[in-house]
DNA sequence: CAAAATTCCTGACTGC
DNA sequence: TGCAGTCAGGAATTTT
């Protein structure tokens, strides 16, 4: 399942293959990836002819500006893959539901075999809640967490993004100090911090030394920094391997190769398998109703 | 058959 | 009693 790491690795590529890129036709074959959209036609309208002009992400979502401002936002959900080919003939894999093609230069297609992920267009203006309608900054390459945000009324509601936003310890402690919840629950609830599933929660709460049911208000200012450290650097590590592809899971880069972090997890999927620092086995739990790795021994 | 995990929704429970 | 926050559980989904 595509967290931030590897869909900050999508945008990336997608900043090279498809900026300036003008998109001519779109094709939609199961209207489930578009179901913000009354049909798809309308979905359709809105980006046939319109031009590619930057893309951003925020948290899980990719946003692909257009030359009139509206943005082609994108979530991967569990299972979605966004493929960039150059020759349009190459057969379409099974789950292809959304195909854009470009005037000059193949097309992008969006593959999605459980469609939990979705595709839509949105509009500053229409979608009102934007008073100065501001527009967007010339030369935005990634994500300014707050133009994104203004540009996308829609996920006005996601927490800080822990790659652009930057923020002191202080500042992160007052956040953790303002819930009272278990640490793993508070790093996937995306209206706290956006970009983190149950992947990296687990990677990021072992390399911060900190168990999943540890609650947000009981952190030591120790605790609190090195639960900031982990979290960015576990992304920023993950980031530059381009991402973890499972075994079992579908994660691919624009281009269809792996990312490579699945060889640097240290818990993730490991039950029973000896911690990478002390030896003892790693656990598994159910939280929230999800898997949870940890080492009992390093984890306080 | 169960498990995997995303977002959204609802109902239950807790503390003040 | 009510309210806000937290959390568990279920739906939608397909493949292994």
């Amino acid at each position: 399942m595509p967290e931030l790491p590897e869909v900050e690795t999508l945008r990336q590529d997608l900043a090279k293959e498809v900026v300036n890129k003008k998109i001519k036709t779109v094709a939609v074959t199961n209207g489930r990836s578009v179901r913000r959209h009354p049909s798809a036609k309308h979905f359709r309208a809105l980006l046939e002819g319109r031009t590619i002009k930057t893309v951003g992400r925020l948290g899980k979502y990719l946003l692909l500006t257009l030359d009139n401002k509206d943005s082609l936002v994108i979530h991967l959900g569990m299972s979605g893959q966004l493929i960039r080919v150059k020759n349009v003939k190459e057969p379409k894999p099974k789950h292809t539901h959304v195909v854009l093609t470009f005037t000059q230069g193949g097309e992008l297609r969006y593959v999605d075999p459980r469609t939990f992920g979705e595709m839509f267009v949105s509009s500053p203006q229409t979608a009102g809640a934007t008073p100065n309608g501001s527009s967007l900054p010339a030369g935005m390459a990634s994500g300014d967490g707050a133009a994104l945000r203004r540009l996308v009324p829609e996920l006005a509601h996601l927490g800080f993004d822990p790659i652009e936003d930057m923020m002191s310890w202080d500042r992160f402690g007052v956040l953790l100090r303002q819930r009272h919840a278990g640490l793993k629950a508070l790093l996937m609830d995306q209206e706290f911090v956006s970009g983190i599933g149950n992947l990296y929660s687990d990677e990021i709460l072992f390399t911060a030394g900190l168990r999943y049911d540890r609650t947000s208000d009981g952190l030591s200012a120790t605790e609190i920094r090195r639960l900031y450290r982990a979290m960015v650097e576990t992304l920023t590590e993950a980031i530059k391997h381009r991402g973890s592809t499972l075994v079992d899971e579908q994660y691919r880069d624009l281009f269809g190769e792996a990312g490579d972090y699945q060889g640097s997890h240290q818990v993730y999927d490991r039950e029973g398998e000896p911690c990478r620092r002390c030896r003892s086995p790693i656990v598994r739990a159910r939280s929230g109703g999800r898997s949870t790795f940890y080492c009992a021994h390093c984890q306080v």
